[in-house]
DNA sequence: AAGACACACAACCGCTCTCTC
DNA sequence: CGAGAGAGCGGTTGTGTGTCT
């Protein structure tokens, strides 16, 4: 037999709450804090369990929140962490002030995954599907092999990543040529840098992303 | 106009971790 | 050290809304 949920055990109120629960609960915490959040909806006057109210505060109520869509330059600090924590989303929502894990789990669950299997890279590995290495050689696409964490400014900020870290991969194929990426750079939600061809071309302008992570491919 | 479908987001569930006794 | 309670986390489901046929 399955389990029950406290709110079940307790034949507690579920689903979604109303503007009065919220405002009873906002109110309660504006005077006392949370405190404890099993006392919290009895103090608060709530038929809900203390998960329920500690839940709709993080995710919905606290004043601290931002809302709204996400925007360019959080969408790919988002693909850039998930790339190196996997989903943590709580530590990924820790890196992105104002956003709460359910957010930013919601956001890749419904819009980032598509998107970079739109791509042609695999959302859980961060790396190129099967099919999308198959390019022609005349594609414009480059697919990295055996690349390593990418530093970006951000992560450098954040101490994810030591300013000394290296930073290269390999292009199997950029315009039909083989050769090494450089990168130096992150800005405007997009990485430069490099691409040194294995004919000993330097290309500055080659390598900018659309995307911040290491095992990639772009178009 | 109405039903089907897709999508975004809110909320729940169950597990693990941490703390206290 | 072990048990129990509370908190936190990630996966999943439910619900509301917009769009398409």
């Amino acid at each position: 037999m399955a389990k029950q949920s406290c709110c079940h055990k307790k034949r507690l109120r579920r689903g979604l709450w109303s503007p009065e629960e919220d405002e009873k609960l906002m109110n309660h915490i504006a005077m006392y804090g949370h405190g404890c959040w099993s006392s919290v909806p009895k103090l608060a006057g709530l038929e809900r369990c203390g998960k329920s109210c500690r839940l709709r505060w993080i995710n919905y109520l606290r004043p601290d929140l931002k809302r709204g869509t996400f925007s360019q330059e959080e969408e790919d600090l988002i693909i850039h962490l998930h790339s190196m924590l996997g989903n943590k989303w709580s530590q990924i929502a820790a890196q992105l002030p104002g956003r709460t894990d359910n957010e930013v789990k919601n956001f890749w669950n419904s819009y980032i995954k598509k998107k970079l299997r739109e791509r042609g890279i695999d959302p859980a590995t961060h790396k190129p599907l099967a099919e999308a290495t198959t390019t022609s050689p005349t594609a414009c696409r480059a697919v990295f092999s055996d690349a390593e964490l990418v530093p970006t400014t951000a992560a450098l900020a954040q101490d994810q990543l030591g300013p000394t870290d290296t930073i290269s991969g390999h292009v199997d194929q950029y315009a039909g040529a083989l050769g090494e990426l450089r990168w130096s750079d992150y800005f405007d939600g997009a990485l430069q840098g490099q691409c040194v061809y294995d004919s000993g071309m330097v290309d500055d302008d080659a390598v900018q992303f659309d995307d911040v992570h290491g095992l990639s491919s772009w178009c």
